[in-house]
DNA sequence: CTGAAAGCGCTTACAG
DNA sequence: CTGAAAGCGCTTACAG
């Protein structure tokens, strides 16, 4: 293979018999040119398989057009992929590259963040992970926009949008009582993520309300943690009777447990109910019970943020919370 | 916010007392510099907030460090997330930034390839996806080099590696038949990808030399698609006592047809085999017998390719299959 | 509408 | 080692 060659605008325009700024002008669409120069110019382009250099482009326009997502969890939770395909569809759609980090536990944003301010990208998205106060004042600083998903920071200038998680959890906790259920146990995620927190406030609230004790145990938002912490709950002198988990993926561990592992049954002997509604939740399989996060509405906040703030860098942080949805199926008993 | 500001090297150069081709160098670890100076300017930089642009750096040294990755099925098989999870780790730690294009059926690569040179990435992988002929000879021509991910196409200038899909099919037809089943089917992925095609290939070929027929339906690498062939493989007058199918999601499927929905046991009445071994493979509620592929194998071998291609233009493409294992579980009858 | 010129923020020969 | 200068490939005032 031949090295890299560019075919510049300058090589277009002497083919075309015009200038480089007239070449660069057919590319415009807002631009003054006679139809009759851009047919000109564009056939010139094609004979020499021309295509505007989006680097200089951006070097000059001070505007990449490029947007970060930055994004964890794309191998332990559908969830994420799920959110990953639709944030990237909706940013082509708008004609914006996306530049993509996946982020492990042992990195730091710290260490991303200033790579993505480097190629200029004019916003960036943060899914499941969370933002040091120093990069949001970076960010600030540079005058690039960020916007959380799924995550929030209690001051700072990004924007964020989330599921209304407090209110599952009391939406959980509610069913699961109406339901009859006397020892609910609370599987938690990662004990440092909001999302968990809050879905755990949301449901000890009611379950306080109508005094009720629960059990607790953590999963990390892993399958197999939650497999084991489901075994531990129901080794218990006095086992859960139904299990919240912060996740579907942990309710699918601890289905597993429940029926393969202890040869129980769900939902007669204990009933399991998930969170994200991720798309095998409602394989025959598992047939779980769970709140449905609202995807689509916060994607599309998300990147209508993002977008509106690139555009008019004045526009202060936005912030909302969406309300998912309870869908039950068989894995929960319900309310006579 | 305020508006994009960014601190120039020029501006550094002022504060530090030297001249702008200083601040660069200080920049470039093999320039001359010595480290007194570099000191100085390092310090005038962090007391700016300095940061290079790597757009312009990218515009003059003619190499951006981005490479693009263009994936599909992200949200329909989690053997891509996995995939993408990889290739991007791989990729950061090369210092290589990804520019991703997360494709659907209903787009073409010919529009989304232009993008990807346009913003002049080094080098690019397809996964899960393929080239027209036309894009294959404009980034020849352009000197950008392409890496397929498990897919081929007969004579082009890309590389590939793949899984040993023919091979694969061939095991599972071996030990189908080691395990004295009379009547198999393969349960194909999408009918237009060489991975399903080469797949039952491989299947047929020890299936037909040991004379035995085989039944066949299509999923298009589906669970619902792949639950409803399965119904009707096995409601035939003479149905299918074992199913290959061409990946793991569609085995789901299967299994989920064959025990939830017509309540007949898996193994004792029917054989389900997939193809991936997805983490999911391995949970109690699916158990699956399968083919694992060489995933990081492949991905090693993709990466250092491309980044090798793209340090010496004159290398040739490289082709390479790559053998799997089969993992054999629960869902299939064992050879006595 | 069109062209000549300046300039985006860097890297890199070329002198010194 | 360090600086002045050219130039990467564009866009965009400024004239005409």
């Amino acid at each position: 293979m031949k090295n890299k060659t560019n075919t510049t605008s300058t090589q277009v325009a002497n083919l075309a018999g015009v200038s480089q700024s007239t070449v660069s002008r057919a590319y415009l669409p807002e631009s003054p040119v006679t139809e009759k120069t851009r047919q000109k110019v564009l056939e010139a382009a094609k004979k020499l398989g021309y295509q505007p250099n989006a680097m200089a482009r951006s070097l000059i326009t001070r505007r990449s057009n490029m947007v970060g997502i930055v994004i964890s969890n794309v191998t332990t939770n559908p969830f994420y992929p799920e959110v990953l395909d639709l944030l990237s569809r909706k940013f082509q759609e708008n004609g914006q590259k996306v530049m993509l980090f996946v982020v492990h536990r042992d990195q730091s944003l710290d260490d991303i963040l200033p790579q993505l301010l480097e190629y200029q990208v004019d916003g960036i998205i943060i899914t499941a992970a969370t933002l040091s106060s120093d990069m949001s004042y970076e960010c600030e600083r540079r005058g690039t926009p960020v916007t959380l998903f799924n995550r929030y920071i209690p001051k700072s200038n990004a924007s964020w949008f989330c599921c209304d998680n407090k209110a599952g959890g009391s939406m959980v906790a509610q069913f699961l009582l109406d339901s009859r259920h006397k020892r609910p146990a609370y599987l938690a995620g990662s004990e440092d993520t909001t999302t968990s927190i809050d879905r755990e406030k949301g449901f000890l609230e009611i379950m306080n309300k109508n005094g009720v004790d629960t059990l607790r145990e953590v999963g990390n938002y892993n399958y197999n943690e939650a497999y084991a912490a489901t075994v531990r709950l129901m080794e218990r002198p006095d086992p859960a009777d139904s299990i919240f988990c912060s996740n579907d993926i942990m309710a699918f561990g601890a289905l597993d447990a429940i029926r393969s592992g202890m040869k129980l049954r769900v939902p007669e002997d204990v009933s399991i109910i998930g969170f994200d509604d991720i798309p095998m939740a409602s394989w025959p399989s598992f047939n779980l019970t769970t709140v449905r996060q609202p995807v689509r509405d916060m994607v599309d906040a998300s990147v209508e943020d993002l977008i509106s703030r690139i555009k008019k860098p004045e526009n202060p942080p936005n912030h909302k919370v969406i309300m998912g949805e309870l869908i039950v199926r068989g894995s929960s008993r319900i309310p006579i």
